[in-house]
RNA sequence: GGACCGGUAGUUCAGCUGGUUAGAAUGCCGGCCUGUCACGCCGGAGGUCGCGGGUUCGAAUCCCGUCCGGUCCGCCA
């Protein structure tokens, strides 16, 4: 006889002695009968003590939630009656001869039934408890399958899983970074790796020509709803292929993935975009294509009306003016557009102008709206004809720095089209191509990569690129799926001239790329292949097959919003000896500091790098 | 760094325009019930109302501060 999981116990069992494990899910006593469900990973599985097994019976009655055992017995029908089909031990049950208690278990501080609700909190603090709930175990196969189908088609096609290190180099640019102290060199420090870039690239110069890493990555800064600062990504990298090629592959990848996992058919080809289209007509360089929505530029048709709100934004070379037509929109409230009005306000919005239409043949008199009265007939005409509004519609406009505008219509978009439920679709993946190479910070007064430095820029010439920085495209790729990134990617650099040309349009000069990493220049020069690879983000990926609302519900043991672990404390202060050993000493709170000379140094300081 | 929401029994919540002994459901404990499966019935235990301070005759309730959890802005090459 072997040991079964309680789920894989079936009918085909019938009439057979099988010994089973798992945890105690229910029991219930009724009469003079004890029946326990058991759990696995599996499911479900009733056994049955009625009181001819003495001492089985007996040992039953002691059984609580939670407890472990391992039940031998014969599986039978259940009696003619009490079949219930809506369980997954419906059918069958054993009629359990003998009990081993393998250990206790204190009364869960939760219930674990799929249906009930219980604060976050309190899972995370017992996650390994919460783990035993169906919708987790559910979300981390789901996980676990997806991370089989994505390996085995790059298995399939010759790719090399390499690890890379994880003690590695701070990064000049790009995230905050983790810091580890080195105890071997006195005040200096490795970094937890953003990600595996420069050296999946250095593997390119190898000659791996195709390689690939389940990998974690880690950014120091503030967390979200699908941001945490250790993530995995699914890391490709390859030589030889342009971003055709690799693009054609990534998505036929994540085609076979949603296949095999969820049986769910995305589009062959998946649609490219431009970053300008998608920008242009959804205010956002991940739209979410699932929504029928578009922003409609008017600047055109208002650059000469009195209302400055409207006209100076129109005139302004930055600005951007557009309209936003809601179907059906004269039935939100009043209360409803102002809480639209609040939102875009986050995203620095000054307000949100409207027009009800009621009626498009009566024209102005079928308008209602506190801006009409400053604008023209022709404009108003103009406005009707080119969002195409409709009677009862309602058009959102949006005026103002055009990054302003975009970030606030754009997120509206979003907004309306959750809030009223527009989603013409369930999966609508696209590429976002032709980004800018660069984008200008006005505040400090330079240019920043808008992908990473190492994104080849769409020319050859690292003349032409000086010359003109804000209008060379890079040759990087976003895969978006129903409005996350979940995968991004380009063409590197494989020439050193480039680079430096990158490297010192961004600011950084010569000497302090070479400090930096001229590993990487070195090996340019030492026969780079063109190459090129993506990024996916697997947690994000997988919490939008999961139907899941943040990362933290695909990770088993993730941190809470302030970056800590509910379960293990972590971070938590360390002791002086160990500090010591690294060459860092605790600034001590200042009051402590002047009033005691000296050694009592307080755990609770902040850690500093001893110069 | 900022905005907003939340923190009351093991759990999920109600109470919050100040006023008896802070409630419900569920879970837990005990008893009853000869096939339960959201079993049912009877009884019981269970609370620093996140923490600190203030206002008041009186604070879960109002005010200030703080901590924790969440959503978002900034940030995330």
């Amino acid at each position: 006889m072997r040991t079964h999981y309680c789920g894989q116990v079936t009918e085909q069992d019938i009439d057979r002695e099988v010994e089973v494990c798992g945890w105690v899910h229910r029991r219930r006593d009724h009469g003079g009968v004890i029946f326990i469900d058991l759990r696995d990973r599996e499911g479900l599985l009733q056994v049955v003590f009625d009181p001819d097994t003495e001492a089985a019976f007996a040992l039953a009655e002691r059984v609580r939630s939670e407890y472990v055992l391992k039940v031998k017995g014969k599986v039978r029908h259940r009696p003619e009656g009490t079949v219930n089909e809506d369980l997954t031990t419906g059918k069958i049950e054993i009629l359990g001869k003998e009990l081993l208690i393998l250990n206790t278990a204190r009364t869960p501080p939760f219930p674990l039934d799929e249906e009930s609700d219980v604060s976050e909190d309190v899972r995370l603090r017992y996650r390994y408890i919460d783990l035993r709930r169906p919708d987790m175990l559910a979300r981390l196969k789901l996980r676990c399958e997806v991370t089989r189908a994505l390996r085995s088609y790059l298995d399939e096609r010759g790719f090399m899983d390499i690890e890379t290190p994880m003690l590695t180099r701070a990064t000049p640019e790009g995230a905050r970074d983790y810091l580890v102290p080195s105890r071997t060199h006195d005040g200096e420090f490795f970094a937890l790796p953003q990600s595996p870039q420069l050296f999946k690239q250095l593997l390119m110069m190898s000659g791996m020509d195709r390689y690939y890493q389940i990998v974690r990555c880690f950014r120091d800064e503030d967390l979200r709803a699908d941001r945490q600062p250790e993530f995995t990504q699914l890391d490709i990298e390859t030589s030889f292929m342009d971003e055709v090629q690799i693009r054609g592959m990534a998505e036929e990848m994540i085609r076979v993935a949603f296949d095999k996992v969820l049986d769910v058919q995305l589009p062959n080809p998946f649609p490219l975009m431009t970053y300008a289209e998608a920008m242009r007509r959804f205010g956002s360089d991940k739209p979410d294509l699932r929504i029928p929505l578009e922003l409609v530029d008017v600047a055109d048709l208002m650059d000469g009306v009195e209302f400055k709100v409207f006209a100076g934004p129109a005139r302004d070379p930055d600005g951007r003016v557009t309209a936003l037509r809601l179907p059906k929109g004269c039935e939100l409230t009043r209360k409803e557009i102002d809480g639209y009005t609040q939102y875009v306000s986050i995203y620095g919005a000054r307000g949100l102008a409207y027009i009800k239409v009621n009626e498009v043949k009566a024209g102005r008199d079928g308008l209602q709206s506190p801006i009409l009265k400053f604008l023209p007939d022709e404009t108003i005409a103009g406005i009707m004809q080119r969002t195409g509004a409709e009677d009862g519609d309602l058009v959102f406009f949006g005026a103002d720095k055009a990054h302003i505008v975009n970030e606030a219509l754009g997120a509206l978009r979003v907004k309306l089209g959750l809030d009223r439920n527009l989603l013409n679709s369930e999966w609508q993946p696209l590429w976002v191509v032709e980004f800018p190479m660069f984008e200008r910070d006005d505040k400090a007064d330079r240019w920043i990569a808008l992908h990473h430095p190492f994104t080849s820029p769409s020319t050859d010439s690292p003349e032409a690129l000086q010359a003109d920085p804000h209008g060379v495209l890079s040759r990087a790729y976003d895969m978006v799926l129903n409005g996350s990134e979940v995968g991004g990617g380009s063409e590197r650099i494989h020439d050193s001239k480039m680079q430096q040309a990158v490297l010192s349009l961004l600011g950084i000069s010569e000497q302090e790329a070479r400090d930096k990493f001229g590993f990487l220049l070195d090996a340019l020069e030492y026969g780079c292949p063109p190459h090129g690879g993506i990024a996916f983000g697997l947690d994000r990926l997988v919490m939008l097959m999961a139907g899941a609302s943040s990362i933290r519900e695909v990770m088993a043991f993730p941190k809470t919003q302030t970056a800590n672990c509910l379960l293990t404390q972590a971070p938590s202060p360390v002791s002086e000896a160990q500090l010591r050993e690294l060459g860092i000493r605790l600034r001590k709170p200042q009051q402590q500091e002047s009033q005691q000379e000296s050694q009592q140094e307080s755990q609770q300081g902040t850690p500093v790098a001893d110069p």
